[in-house]
RNA sequence: GCGGGUGUAGCUCAAUGGUAGAGCAACAGCCUUCCAAGCUGAUGACGAGGGUUCGAUUCCCUUCACCCGCUCCA
């Protein structure tokens, strides 16, 4: 399937508009139209009751160690700065960034590394990225290739000082950039915000500067005491929450595959250190079933373990679910949902400042001075089992998935052209959106078969009872295969037809979207008959 | 951020230095007793800004957006 018949169908009948169009439209952002917000809420409504309130706490689910709790929350986009400091994401995600221009490749500025070399007359700045181990021998490496001297004039080379991060110097005019083969390639330092920052307070300065939330997850972490302190949770437990997220992404592109504004679905689960491992299984697993469960049941679908050089040196496992978009070169996956171990890292790090991901053990992130980079909370959010009175920093599994990246692999699984037979029994293509029906927009369209003997209204009193269960859709326009074909192409998976039959025997078709098949059911049971297929 | 391409109606496309046509969709009506594209009618567009020109949708510049490749993907 073509990507762009996706989009021309989303936009045509209303699941995706591109934001602010009549303006020419904004670089990553997206709305949803009419059948667009329909589908998302089901879908984010599917995780909400799966994940959270049909949650059945009494008994150990499938796969899992032990029985387990659930619960919801939902919190503020905006949030003290200190939160982005000791979670990390401010030094990551605040940088400033340098571009060489003849290899076009970025860097962070303070993560090059060079040294002042001399030789044949001239002194250059030589840099490279390499770890700290290999840093020496590559920075002479560079040196020579630059001076062109050969291994046995290596005595002509001569260093001044000591090797030292890009950022002590005042201009990069004498830089030799990490890939470049001339020198001065290297742009002036850019502030690369890949957070929102806004300021609080309608007075307010610089000095006020905070962020909109790169992730939902650290609003839960820093509310984990208040949730254990205020309800009768046990661990193991889960705190679920659906908000949306802001990212100033440098590439936006894909339709919404990478939107800088978007909705995540995530749950940190706290467990005991030593069961950790297993939970971590479980959840892997149950995602992954899911996602499958709705209908991304295919090839296209994968569950992918990430290899050890991938992992943070903290996390003992992160899996990624993934889904092979249409707009990807074959053989390549996006990801919908990553399920990562985290250990201890984020509860730590709230409690003494900011750990150092590097270490290992883990411990704070300091300055010159020896103080923590960036101080933590220094609230105590250890947790005390309240059976063997053990005392422990619970670890943390984190299922973190996409809600518009879901809603966009939902909207091209379902995406289909087949052929069906017309009335002249000569076969035509139809597009046909082969949504599950628990994530349909519109779970059932009602047809008067003609707009005489009384059908219409016979379908109307139908249409109004089938209302208020779900969302439906009445239709007395045209020719009755055009009103099949109109919600074959929104995903409706039922349609029901009142015909001259109805008005002899009390009963209706109900038309299966996907097969085309017929059958029929007295008037009274036409709610429950779709009621238990859509739910 | 770099390179290439594209931008005309809701969608898919066409033409033109003298303000634009079609098919489908949508709307009203007719006809239709089960799988779109019969009939009639009305509606609807040159991404934005600037320049050249008597006159720009067309040529030039800028910008915005989308697509492809590279980069990035924390």
């Amino acid at each position: 399937m073509e990507m762009e018949k996706l989009v021309s169908l989303c936009k045509r009948r209303g699941f995706l508009f591109q934001s602010s169009e009549i303006y020419g439209g904004i670089n990553g952002f997206w709305d949803y139209g009419p059948l667009g917000v329909e589908l998302k809420r089901n879908i984010k409504a599917a995780w909400w009751k799966d994940m959270v309130t049909a949650h059945d706490e009494l008994e150990a689910a499938n796969g899992a160690p032990s029985t387990h709790e659930m619960t919801g929350l939902d919190c503020t986009i905006i949030m003290h700065p200190q939160v982005w400091k000791c979670s990390g994401h401010f030094d990551l995600f605040c940088d400033l960034m340098v571009d060489c221009k003849e290899t076009n490749k970025r860097y962070r500025f303070d993560q090059v590394r060079g040294r002042w070399a001399a030789a044949k007359g001239k002194r250059i700045f030589v840099t490279t990225v390499a770890e700290i181990d290999e840093e020496e021998a590559e920075l002479t490496r560079r040196a020579m290739k630059a001076f062109k001297l050969r291994a046995k004039d290596a005595d002509q080379l001569t260093w001044d000082g000591e090797a030292v991060s890009l950022d002590t110097l005042d201009d990069t005019s004498e830089v030799l950039a990490p890939d470049a083969k001339e020198v001065g390639t290297l742009t002036d330092p850019r502030e690369f915000n890949l957070m929102f920052k806004t300021i609080v307070g309608a007075m307010g300065t610089e000095e006020d500067a905070s962020f909109l939330r790169p992730e939902t997850a650290q609003g839960i972490f820093v509310n984990f005491k208040n949730v254990v302190d205020s309800t009768r949770v046990k661990i193991p437990f889960g705190i679920a929450q659906i908000g949306k997220s802001f990212r100033n992404e440098i590439t936006p592109r894909n339709f919404t595959f990478r939107s800088r504004e978007f909705e995540q679905m995530e749950i940190e689960f706290f467990c005991h250190p030593d069961t950790s491992a297993d939970w971590y299984k479980y959840w892997r697993d149950r995602r992954f079933a899911w996602y499958q469960e709705l209908g991304l049941a295919g090839q296209r679908l994968q569950l992918r373990d990430h290899e050890p050089d991938e992992l943070s040196h903290y996390s003992t496992g992160t899996a990624d679910i993934e889904y092979a978009f249409p707009f990807l070169p074959a053989g390549e996956y996006g990801e919908l949902e990553g399920i990562a171990h985290r250990g201890d890292f984020d509860l730590r790090s709230h409690m003494e400042g900011k750990l150092d991901p590097n270490s290992c053990p883990l411990e704070v992130e300091r300055n010159e001075k020896g103080k923590p980079k960036y101080k933590g909370s220094g609230r105590d959010l250890t947790y005390r089992d309240p059976v063997s009175n053990e005392k422990f920093t619970p670890h943390v599994i984190e299922p973190s998935a996409g809600a518009d990246r879901a809603t966009l692999a939902f909207l091209c699984e379902a995406y289909t052209e087949d052929e069906q037979p017309d009335e002249k029994g000569e076969m035509q293509s139809r597009v046909v959106m082969k949504f599950h029906p628990r994530i349909a927009p519109i779970k059932a369209a009602v047809f008067p078969l003609v707009k005489k003997d009384g059908m219409p209204e016979i379908a109307k009193d139908i249409y109004r009872a089938l209302k208020k269960e779900f969302p439906a859709f009445y239709d007395e326009g045209g020719a009755v295969g055009r009103r099949y074909r109109r919600q074959d192409e929104v995903g409706t998976p039922y349609c029901i037809t009142v015909d001259g039959e109805t008005l002899t025997n009390q009963t209706v078709t109900i038309r299966d979207r996907d097969t085309l098949e017929q059958w029929r059911v007295k008037i009274d049971d036409v709610v429950e008959e779709i009621s238990g297929r859509v739910s």
